[in-house]
DNA sequence: TTGTAAGCGTTATCAG
DNA sequence: CTGATAACGCTTACAA
């Protein structure tokens, strides 16, 4: 095991001092054109790079970005994610990823085991638990601390900080607009368990659309759903118990289940029942029929998040006045598929 | 923004030197019970915790694990990943992960960023380009630096390191003698246009199996597809020139195509034709009909992967023996769904 | 043009 | 029991 080789060996090796070799590799004009040439030649020819490390503790900037969402195997986090890791990397920023597993206890472990210096601030989306509990005091000491924080999707407004959210309300009044304007009289929504503000938001442009158009909010209507574990039976009852003739689900699992269901008891789609789901995933896009989504386009919200912490971390660096923060609103849009009449 | 509390601060405040109070929050029995008491309520007072980043330049040690996988929107590396990140998280690691995207290039870019101090060693799958190209300078690189290196799924031999596989020879031919039994006549292979040397190995099982029912392997009955935009009428076509019974496929994306395509034509499933897929996503399962699969298992392998990488790391840093390296092999398992006859 | 020295925050050795 | 000092690898005034 050769050992990484540092400006201290290369310093002994040419007879030189630290300082100089460290000023040679950066093309300081303090040193001879002789010397870099020759500590140049000689750090290339030995691969040396410097020590990330080190660096970091120098400059007290880590260049790494620490990520916290609830989930990687989802399709949404996933592409977020991508765009993050794709922006980060473009300026040099590393990723280091951890999973809440939309547990508040791992939430909070996590962020303490990053916030030591390892990172040079946070994007986060809150765990289900989190918004549950609505305790925020972990994202709280965080922002104390200095460190920036961006919050996407899953977000609170207990917390001042940089948001990235997408237009849910709006989107979702978009989508049960467009399953009224098909002549749909009986739109169900179907949503999840557990408290999430996004759901509420979309729950919100669903009862709003509805109103514009004069019809009552029937509870009748909302199908709400467990995460995990859902039994086809919940999905059988409910088109038992209520005559429906679209679906607007907040996820495509959602959906995608509602569909099966409905084709086995021999609904025809999208002639009798018609459906639109939020994201845009695998599943919509293979399934049989293929599924209109509401596309999140993640993997821009997450460009969009890395942009906005990257500028937060260097203009703190630099001293500069912090403007107020901001929150970003992605525009989302429906994609038009065959659950749906077009 | 407060300022992040340091050594310094707590002994300047409590007037001792610093090692003192390093000494006192470590508990060492060289200093009093009542410095100890003095320093460790003043250090929880105000939130006290070392920074990570002195420490690891200190013991040289991270526990950071970098992963570099081809892609992480990909149900299989997800889950593996998800294995890695559970493993170490446990284990006090953190995971920085980079996405190679299937370039070589940017697999040696994000290498050469992470190989610079930041992490303790890396986790990683092979890009398809790198498959291609056969060229693995710069893994030799790091492991000839005496960074350790756990590579699953998309491996070399060319390299000598710790590996995790899946037994995908074997599966394959088990799955494929699975058809034989259900008295599948024209079994055809779906696999990937580029070069994988999972896909070989998987190609391999089939054809081992087809030759112990004394069969021929007819190449008429490969399906090559791209790894994106497939066009269904690929498929059709390959419908159209080669009658076949069933079909194993190496991922549940080419599957669920066939499967759909072969619907739309009128074809019974599991009667006229029955499928096999590698990868249990959701695809598979939420599919109509849904399709049995090869489970790859990919949170053990990611488990197994953050174990050998982390008692690697470990080992090495206690200078113990290096024992020589191993290959462990995570046993698949078929899931019998409705796209077979069970 | 080159080198010395201090410092980033810790830990560990050794003296007091 | 406590503290000074050096070291990890690097950067950067400031001397020489």
């Amino acid at each position: 095991m050769k050992q990484k080789i540092t400006l201290k060996h290369i310093a002994r090796e040419l007879e030189v001092s630290i300082s100089t070799v460290s000023k040679a590799l950066k093309n300081s004009d303090e040193i001879s054109d002789d010397t870099k040439e020759k500590v140049q030649a000689f750090a290339k020819l030995y691969n040396y790079k410097p020590n990330n490390i080190a660096v970091s503790l120098k400059n007290k900037r880590t260049k790494n970005i620490g990520v916290v969402i609830p989930d990687i195997v989802h399709h949404f986090f996933t592409t977020v994610f991508r765009g993050i890791e794709k922006y980060a990397n473009e300026q040099g920023y590393n990723v280091i990823i951890c999973v809440s597993d939309e547990s508040f206890d791992k939430e909070v472990i996590n962020m303490e085991m990053l916030n030591n210096g390892s990172i040079d601030g946070f994007i986060m989306s809150l765990s289900a638990e989190t918004q549950q509990k609505n305790d925020i005091t972990h994202l709280k000491q965080v922002v104390d601390q200095g460190t920036p924080l961006v919050l996407f999707d899953r977000v609170t407004d207990e917390l001042e900080c940089d948001k990235v959210i997408l237009n849910d309300q709006e989107i979702a009044y978009e989508a049960t607009k467009k399953l009224l304007k098909e002549g749909r009289k009986r739109i169900a929504l179907a949503t999840t368990e557990s408290y999430f503000n996004v759901s509420e938001k979309r729950a919100d442009g669903y009862r709003q659309a509805l109103n514009e158009y004069g019809m009552e909010v029937d509870n009748d209507l909302v199908l709400v759903l467990p995460y995990n574990d859902i039994q086809e039976s919940m999905i059988e009852d409910f088109y038992d118990r209520a005559k429906v003739d679209a679906i607007l689900s907040v996820n495509e699992i959602f959906a995608i289940q509602c569909i099966s269901v409905a084709k086995k008891r021999g609904m025809k789609i999208p002639e009798d029942i018609s459906f639109i789901g939020f994201t845009d995933g695998l599943l919509s896009r293979y399934s049989n029929p293929t599924l209109t989504v509401v596309a999140q386009h993640g993997v821009k919200m997450g460009e969009i998040a890395a942009k906005m912490l990257i500028d937060r971390v260097e203009s703190e660096a630099e001293g500069s006045i912090e403007d107020t923060y901001r929150t970003e609103i992605v525009q989302a849009t429906i994609l038009d598929r065959e659950s749906t009449i077009n």
